[in-house]
DNA sequence: AGTTGCACCTGGCTGC
DNA sequence: TGCAGCCAGGTGCAAC
């Protein structure tokens, strides 16, 4: 499921409900999800007041009025379902159940429940003032959708990179939170090939060029409408509320092989690169 | 050092 | 209908 903009349309969903609440009572039904849980995770959790709700790439971070910072990650298929008192389970449902991992049980009576069937999600608490020298963030690189990002920044960060575009925009100590399906429709929008060398885009005086600054401003474009859009879903991605998002109507390229550019009338082709998927016209991505 | 490939795990879809 | 094979949004680490 989640890239930026699904993470992002999650932690919108969760944090009217979790911030301002205390954790009454933590669950866990199993050992580990990709990493084993953190030693005592649920007492270390129990009794705890949110006192917010961050994003930093495809992270959720719960601060929290105790010594730990809870760490969230979705992995490829976790999603948070929000019940309401009395145990109901209205959305998602009972089929799927069995993949509940986690849930909260907060002192507004609200139960926050995280299912992740391929279990490539994990939880993490870590020590606040340890936080941001953890593996984790300490190389973590700059938000898409931050001030910083730009032409220029992009060219500082893709100088004397010979790996592609698509490779280069994937890599999360670069630029935090893209993933395959953005990545493809930011290159497209851009008109640029995946294949590309990333350093293409950076002049010999380390200045971006054109193509640079439109690349930028264009993976801001694409994740802005996807988060404006609530995030796209695919398969097994739900919102928080169970309803399914919608920008997946909108993508241009990623999953329509052989179907027309929308803006040359080529075919959109696939390839694969570094192990993974790209979707791309062949036509208008130079 | 930088870059690439594979493993992790389950479910859903395709094609026989 | 059944089932084998393939594919999936991410990331850490081993291997070039």
């Amino acid at each position: 499921m989640p890239e930026l903009p699904e993470v992002e349309t999650v932690r919108r969903g969760l944090e009217p409900v979790m911030v301002g609440a205390r954790l009454d009572a933590v669950e866990q039904r199993r050992p580990d999800l990709r990493f084993p849980f953190p030693e005592r995770f649920t007492e270390r959790l129990t009794g705890l007041r949110v006192e917010a709700l961050r994003r930093r790439a495809k992270y959720l971070i719960a601060e929290l009025d105790g010594a730990d910072v809870l760490v969230m990650h979705l992995g490829m298929s976790g999603s948070f379902r929000i019940e309401q008192a009395r145990g109901t389970i209205p959305v998602a449902g009972a089929k799927n159940s069995q993949h509940d991992h986690v849930a909260f049980d907060l002192s507004t009576g609200v139960r926050i429940v995280y299912n992740d069937p391929r279990r490539f999600g994990f939880m993490q608490l870590i020590p606040r003032p340890e936080f941001s020298a953890h593996p984790l963030f300490n190389n973590i690189g700059i938000e898409p959708l931050g001030d910083e990002f730009d032409g220029q920044a992009l060219a500082k960060l893709f100088a004397g990179k010979t790996s592609s575009l698509k490779a280069a925009l994937l890599d999360q100590s670069l630029i935090a939170g893209l993933g395959n399906i953005y990545v493809c429709e930011a290159l497209h929008r851009a008109g640029l090939s995946p294949r590309r060398a990333a350093a293409s885009l950076v002049r010999s005086d380390g200045s971006p060029t054109k193509r640079a600054t439109l690349l930028a401003r264009l993976v801001r474009e694409v994740l802005e409408e996807a988060v404006a859009a609530g995030g796209s879903s695919l398969r097994d991605h739900r919102k928080t509320d169970g309803a399914l998002g919608y920008f997946q109507h909108s993508f241009r390229v990623y999953g329509r092989e052989h179907e027309p550019c929308a803006r040359c009338g080529g075919e959109v082709g696939r390839i694969t690169q570094s192990g993974r998927a790209t979707f791309y016209c062949g036509g208008c991505q130079r």
